[in-house]
DNA sequence: TTGTGTAATGTAATCCATTACATTCAAGCA
DNA sequence: TGCTTGAATGTAATGGATTACATTACACAA
């Protein structure tokens, strides 16, 4: 592999001109441009990285931890954030975490060592240690998406979720539901808090009592939506909600499988709203009603706000994008009691 | 951040000593190797992998080229690949080409600039100079995984495909159907191009004339299963297939909703068999009778490949694994004419 | 013509870990 | 005792790009 001494020999200057005529163009005269271009072109060069990112500690490299790489919720918002990346010269190194917090350590020990210059969170699911440690001592350049942590002022981007979730409750019962109930994610997680909170407000605003057995913790998969589905719908036929609030479309999907088995019809029987829209929701039976999140866009605004706090630019500490309620076929008016 | 001289000062010996203690712990005293360690812990050393990568001319990190992330199909395979990288301390970046060629160059040229030390593609969707180029010249480290190029033999990891797509075939056969089709992945892509000649094969022993409108090609895509479909299920009866065989699980969940759109009913009417077990497979409705992959050991196998190759140890060229005809309720018997 | 300022370029130190080669030291043997 | 041998450790070169500082060259003014 050439080196910058190569194209240096061949341009007829020194190294120093070479790695001017790259990175500070305007500091060199347009004929050495020229020659240490077609030089460069010559001799086949191209830049070595682990020299350039030791010498300038950092990395151009963005790691963004999830918490599953298989749920396709993150997919799109991947796509967002490696676009954005790529455009400006970063890379993107995907940390699966797995739930397990060891593999999240192991990413943050890049930061310290010029491995990777940022860190893009798409869980909360991590020891709160890493986070605290971090932005305390050394200003780790670290964003959150979609998720945050409570006590914590980090640079954000999320949507309304208190609102997102009043709004499902509220077209339940623009339909005529009295009895909703929900399920959730890991309660454990901040949105998770929020969305019941906006489901209890919502109930309370229209008058609407809650069974506290109607409020499920699910995991955001399949099975725990089939699951929970099934334990709601054995519910004594007074208490048996009409309508489910799922926190995610695979729930429920899970839970209208659960309903299928049940011989409860969705939507005549019982209505089902999802969250996210992933690509499925418009090709499961029935088409599912949903809340729409801009994946791609959360994706762009993280990357971006991170790429902002790298630059040490001021940057906003929440960035709130907003929601869509989409009416599909899981939804209908409330069965005559 | 402290450097080896921090800990070399610490510990009272060279810069040398400290390297060793941590590469080749038997060349040095038991005693130095305690001394060392503790200093390590005292100045909070951590290695600077730039430098070191710089100095031994690798970087420990795989790139994972595929065709699009937020396809689950590869979600599984992606899991595996992660597992096996870290244990063996590597890391994994994964390369979302987007069908973009442009991207795929991108993520090659990190190999000679030692920013990667080698590639595992997931998709034949590069342009072929890229791999001969690489793979005559260089040797460059790249193991296939799924997919493989015609007349290269580069270490593959796959399934048998012919046998899969005539087991299915066999499948749909042996319940009394004879007009079936398929709907298959992009045609330039040689695992489609077997599984079809595995459905021709199979159709051929089994008797069975082919029409060719039967062949249809989709893009593994829901919404492509969803418009194919449409156009078989509108041939006119005599032509209509009772049985369609498609190349991906999405397709076949597209190819379900075209049958509820035109009041088929699946299965009493049509028979549909998808390919490759994802998650949703089992939660549609009716629950997809599929081929299933074994993804997390292909991605295991794909890995484990690789790194043979990187170690120079001798590796066989083809891995076949197995796959599994999962049964459920999206077939059964041929309505009778 | 000499002097001053500035733009262009060169020289060499620097980033940090690794490792070839050099040195030290002690044990073992004649 | 003197010499060999090998283990343990040290010294310093190395990898390749960047950049502070030094030098050169050239334009323009006095």
């Amino acid at each position: 592999m050439p080196t910058i001494k190569d194209v240096a020999l061949a341009a007829g200057c020194s190294t120093a001109t070479v790695s001017r005529a790259l990175a500070n163009p305007e500091k060199v005269t347009e004929a050495t441009r020229k020659r240490v271009a077609s030089a460069i072109a010559k001799v086949g060069y191209s830049p070595n990285l682990a020299a350039r990112n030791l010498r300038r500690s950092e990395s151009r490299t963005i790691v963004v931890l999830l918490p599953d790489i298989a749920n396709p919720f993150f997919s799109e918002i991947i796509a967002g954030l490696e676009d954005v990346a790529h455009r400006e010269g970063y890379r993107v190194l995907l940390g699966d975490c797995e739930h397990d917090t060891g593999r999240a350590k192991a990413y943050f020990d890049l930061l310290p060592t010029n491995q990777a210059d940022g860190i893009i969170l798409l869980t909360a699911e991590i020891p709160l240690s890493l986070v605290t440690q971090q932005a305390r001592g050394s200003q780790i350049p670290l964003v959150m998406a979609c998720e945050y942590f409570d006590h914590l002022a980090l640079p954000t981007v999320r949507i309304d979720n208190p609102l997102a979730a009043a709004r499902a409750v509220e077209y339940l019962s623009s339909l005529g539901h009295r009895r909703i109930a929900t399920i959730t994610g890991p309660m454990q997680n901040p949105i998770c808090i929020d969305r019941v909170k906006g489901y209890q407000s919502e109930m309370a605003r229209q008058q609407l009592a809650v069974n506290p057995g109607w409020i499920v913790e699910g995991d955001f998969g399949f099975l725990s939506g089939y699951q929970q589905g099934q334990l709601l719908l054995a519910l004594p036929p007074e208490a048996r909600p009409s309508a489910i609030f799922c926190h995610s479309d695979e729930m429920a999907i899970g839970l209208m499988k659960a309903a299928r088995d049940a011989s409860v019809r969705v939507p005549e029987d019982l209505s089902v709203i999802g969250f996210d829209n992933i690509g499925l929701s418009e090709y499961c039976q029935p088409e599912l009603t949903t809340v729409s999140q801009p994946r791609d866009e959360i994706g762009r605004c993280a990357m971006r706000l991170l790429l902002d706090v790298l630059r040490k630019k001021q940057v906003p500490h929440q960035q709130v994008l907003s929601t869509q309620l989409i009416v599909r076929a899981s939804t209908a008016q409330a069965p005559k009691p």
